[in-house]
DNA sequence: ATCCAATGAAACC
DNA sequence: TGGTTTCCCTTGGA
């Protein structure tokens, strides 16, 4: 068999080309083979316009006559029928494959560090490091990834505490505030199974989910366009996006406590919205760019958010290191901005005390993440003050007590403060991960479990790839955050993309992942509605006719009848995969739905 | 297949 | 402090 790389299964969902001719589907890597090709016809055989041929072709003959060995192209490219096209075809398939020793004679360079003798890259599923670079998941110098110490098979490292942090004042809190959480563990459900998916649902990538706090189906999700997206997943094709809130990047969104119909956004356009989930009409709470784009040293954009509900806040976070308030009621800020980290750097994220929400943390590119009273701000006066190796992608709270810590910083680690009482110097754990900064992709959050009673359970996006029976995916790992264990790690062979975005709901055994521009809800393996038996994973896809056409190809086990019904159905194409597995394409959208 | 661009932090001067 | 360059397992589209 040969090896599956990374991006061998979905490219052939030629769904997703949105701008492409029916032709150049068609004619794509042997999609359709001969014997399928009778309806294609007409006018649809040509793949290469005879402008764009032409430059090709006049490439090729500069190419040739560098390489010495031209010979009379003329008489073949002079006649432009369609003979002509197949001919130049088999003739460039001959020059091909007479040019390719060339490159196998090239002496073996680093694409990473430049130097020669050995290779960094993917061979077939596995990524080569280069050695003369530090590890790629510790950071550490001295060995590579494949022989890092922190990647023991299936468990990443931990580094414990470098002291004893705890006081008596820990103890104290242990005590009293502790008391009614369970020492032992529960046993941790981990939603394993994809259960539906919209695949392209946005036309950016995904930059943050939320569930709806009531409604239980409901999915929100926050694109890089600055687009809302509101999925009801129950009634898998019940979507919208709302494009018209932000002009770009939505990088936070909390529910409004007052009213779950309504949602806050912050956005690197530097405003915040109070947006209506029904009718999509978005409220201006505050935009910090009253006077439009005056160059990037002026222009303010808006980060973390979250909400005091106590005292009716939203608090937001800048670019530049300042916080701002505004009161929910009458829309206004209710103080001046103020420093909360290094000047000129900006604050990702925010997040208030569960139980004492006038606390909360704010963490960004200084390196820091803080505490702070709301009650009692002042520049540069933190109730405490966490290091960290690089930037701070997220800090939050603990889902019940709020007595713990744990944030994600860009230097591949993710540390864990067993309590704000204590020592804040160093963390209880470091934990190393691979969840490294790349200007492409969604910053990864671990986030607390917000089912989990034991406040021990996280879940994070693997940057860093691994070769599942030759196939490169990148899992979403669950991690034990009292022990640094890796719990389980999730993953799908049809999702080969990267995970920064995870979301567990709050109530139900269900995660949501926003993997570039898609949406996958997950469930456990035994709670998944939709799917029974283990040879989902390899299932196989076959492409359907379109525009309520006939499949070229009969599907398997099922009717021309069923699949019609189908099409009018949803006034789409089906693509019937093996089993239950299914995709449906929306044509008219541009979007595509995936059920299991 | 192969190339390109989008675009953020940090190192370097 | 500020402009410039580099980066190191991306993704999707041309």
């Amino acid at each position: 068999m040969p090896t599956q790389t990374r991006r061998s299964r979905f490219p052939r969902v030629v769904i997703e080309r949105e701008s492409e001719s029916e032709s150049d589907r068609l004619s794509e890597d042997g999609l359709l083979s001969e014997d399928e090709d009778g309806g294609g016809g007409g006018g649809g055989g040509g793949v290469i316009s005879p402008l764009e041929a032409e430059a090709e072709a006049d490439a090729e003959a500069e190419a040739e006559s560098e390489s010495g060995s031209a010979e009379n192209e003329n008489g073949r490219l002079g006649r432009r029928d369609k003979q002509g096209w197949s001919e130049l075809d088999s003739w460039k398939k001959k020059e091909k494959k007479k040019k390719a020793p060339i490159n196998i004679s090239l002496k073996k360079v680093c694409k990473v560090c430049k130097g020669t003798g050995h290779e960094a890259g993917f061979k077939g599923a596995t990524y080569i490091d280069c050695p003369k670079k530090p590890c790629f998941l510790c950071k550490m110098t001295g060995h590579t990834t494949m022989t890092c110490p922190h990647r023991v098979a299936t468990e990443h490292g931990v580094v414990p505490a470098r002291k004893n942090s705890r006081n008596s004042l820990d103890y104290v809190f242990e005590r009293q505030l502790r008391t009614g959480i369970p020492t032992i563990k529960p046993a941790f459900v981990i939603p394993d199974q994809v259960d539906c998916a919209i695949i392209r649902f946005h036309s950016r990538r995904i930059t943050c989910l939320e569930f709806h706090p009531t409604n239980n189906h409901v999915l929100l999700s926050g694109d890089k366009k600055g687009q809302l997206g509101i999925w009801d997943y129950a009634k898998i094709h019940e979507k919208t996006v709302y494009g018209s809130i932000h002009s770009c990047i939505l990088n936070n969104m909390k529910f409004n406590p007052a009213n779950d119909g309504t949602v806050y956004t912050s956005s690197s356009d530097g405003t915040i919205s109070c947006t209506d989930l029904e009718t999509g009409l978005p409220h201006l709470l505050m935009d910090l760019n009253p006077d439009g784009w005056h160059g990037p040293s002026n222009w303010r954009m808006l980060y973390g958010l979250d909400v005091n509900s106590e005292k009716g806040l939203v608090i937001v976070a800048d670019n530049f290191g300042y916080l701002y308030l505004v009161d929910m009621r009458s829309n206004k800020r209710t103080c001046e901005p103020i420093l909360i980290h290094r000047k000129g750097t900006k604050v990702v994220g925010l997040h208030c005390n569960p139980l004492q929400p006038e606390l909360f943390l704010s963490c960004g590119n200084d390196h820091f993440a803080r505490i702070w009273d709301v009650r009692r701000l002042e520049a540069g006066v933190s109730l405490g003050s966490m290091a960290h190796g690089r930037v701070v992608n997220s800090a939050y709270f603990s889902p019940f007590t709020g007595s713990k810590i744990l944030t994600t910083s860009q230097d591949n680690r993710i540390r864990i403060w067993d309590s704000i009482f204590a020592d804040l110097d160093s963390p209880s754990r470091e934990i190393v991960h691979s969840h490294n900064f790349n200007r492409h992709l969604t910053c990864f959050r671990a986030e607390w479990d917000p089912k989990d009673f034991s406040e021990s359970l996280a879940v994070i996006g693997r940057y860093i790839s691994e070769n599942y029976n030759g196939v490169a995916l990148h899992p979403i790992d669950f991690i034990d955050t009292s022990t640094g264990q890796l719990v389980a790690e999730v993953r799908e062979t049809n999702i080969t993309t990267i995970c920064p975005v995870n979301k567990l709901h709050p109530r139900d055994d269900i995660m949501a992942s926003g993997s570039s521009r898609s949406i996958f809800i997950w469930r456990p393996k035994e709670k998944s509605e939709r799917v029974q038996g283990k040879d989902v994973m390899k299932f196989k896809m076959s492409l359907c006719g379109k525009d309520g056409k006939k499949p070229k190809k009969k599907l398997d086990g099922r009717s021309d009848e069923d699949s019609d019904d189908y099409n009018s159905e949803y006034g789409s194409d089906l693509m019937r995969v093996a089993r239950e597995f299914y995709f449906v394409m929306d044509y008219w959208n541009l979007q595509v739905l995936i059920w299991l």
